[in-house]
DNA sequence: ACTATTTCATCAGCATACCCCCTTTTTATC
DNA sequence: GATAAAAAGGGGGTATGCTGATGAAATAGT
């Protein structure tokens, strides 16, 4: 580690040098980033991971969706009710298990889903374009070993890919 | 795995190759083990933010501390309410300019702060630990460059190191 | 078949994080 | 000195993310 320069007795300590304020300054920006070239759409990032899952697997459970999106379940069935409320998602309970409730999207909500992947992929550009391509790579490597290694410390252990 | 592949036209991306994506769960995985290994204090990772910011910076107003944490600045009156409520933290308006309320640390504060040290390095140690330490200084040294040329696009650009 | 456990969903509650708008106070400009 | 612009703080509102509790339904073990 780089060495938390301790300077008086009680080391002050800067909060550049913690990862945990590197991660989060960086979902704040990508967050802020995302909401400015979706805009047109008003989806945020949680919920268009929520309708990325629904596209690569209609017709899924809420527990599922969550694996898959990587999402606190209970965050989910708000998310759900949201997209449900503006007609872009649909929702029904099950047959087969009566306690789940399934989710699609809807036509529009499809459209939206596959029309915005331009947008997400601007806000990607955007937030990685101070990175030469080949640090890009690296880092992307980088975070996502370390998801994988500490996947299990999480609320809601995602689905592997 | 079940392998979400792309089964139509409409190029279905993981969710896993998209950095806001990992980033999101970076985050998600860093809060969990800070407050397991915290969780005597009860302190979350912002509200350590803003107790090292005051110790870095003690009497300083509130626009001050959200520029030094990296926090929203509406954000830092509702974190300091807390705090003050749980008696860390007095705050008070600052006679120079009656527009600022100043936040200092109460002796309780203070040390909880510098206490706190030790947890926060096992939850960070925790949090780095798949990658050996050559990778996890490559990554502090991505992700700091990241957010420091995409400082502005955040609602809360921070104050320089 | 019956009980015990597990699983899925929901609700209430707290903390973060942001937005917009408003009031108060200070500073800048004329 | 009056007025305009800027800055600090707050209130209200929305979305995320987690915890804990409750209830309903399915499954496992006996």
């Amino acid at each position: 580690m780089p060495a938390l320069t301790s300077t008086t007795a009680g080391s002050l300590t800067s909060l550049w040098d913690r990862p945990g304020y590197l991660i989060r300054r960086l979902h704040q920006i990508h967050v802020a980033i995302f909401l400015e070239e979706c805009a047109e759409y008003g989806i945020t990032p949680v919920q268009y991971a929520v309708m990325t899952a629904l596209l690569n697997r209609p017709s899924a459970d809420q527990v599922t969706i969550a694996r898959d999106a990587g999402i606190d379940r209970t965050n989910v069935a708000d998310v759900l009710a949201r997209l449900e409320q503006r007609g872009l998602v649909k929702r029904k309970q099950s047959d087969k298990d009566r306690r789940m409730r399934t989710a699609v999207l809807t036509a529009e909500g499809e459209t939206i889903a596959r029309e915005m992947e331009h947008a997400s992929l601007r806000a990607q550009d955007k937030l990685m374009a101070p990175l030469p391509k080949s640090k890009q790579d690296h880092l992307m490597t980088l975070m996502t070993d370390l998801v994988e290694a500490n996947n299990e410390f999480s609320r809601a252990p995602a689905a592997e890919k």
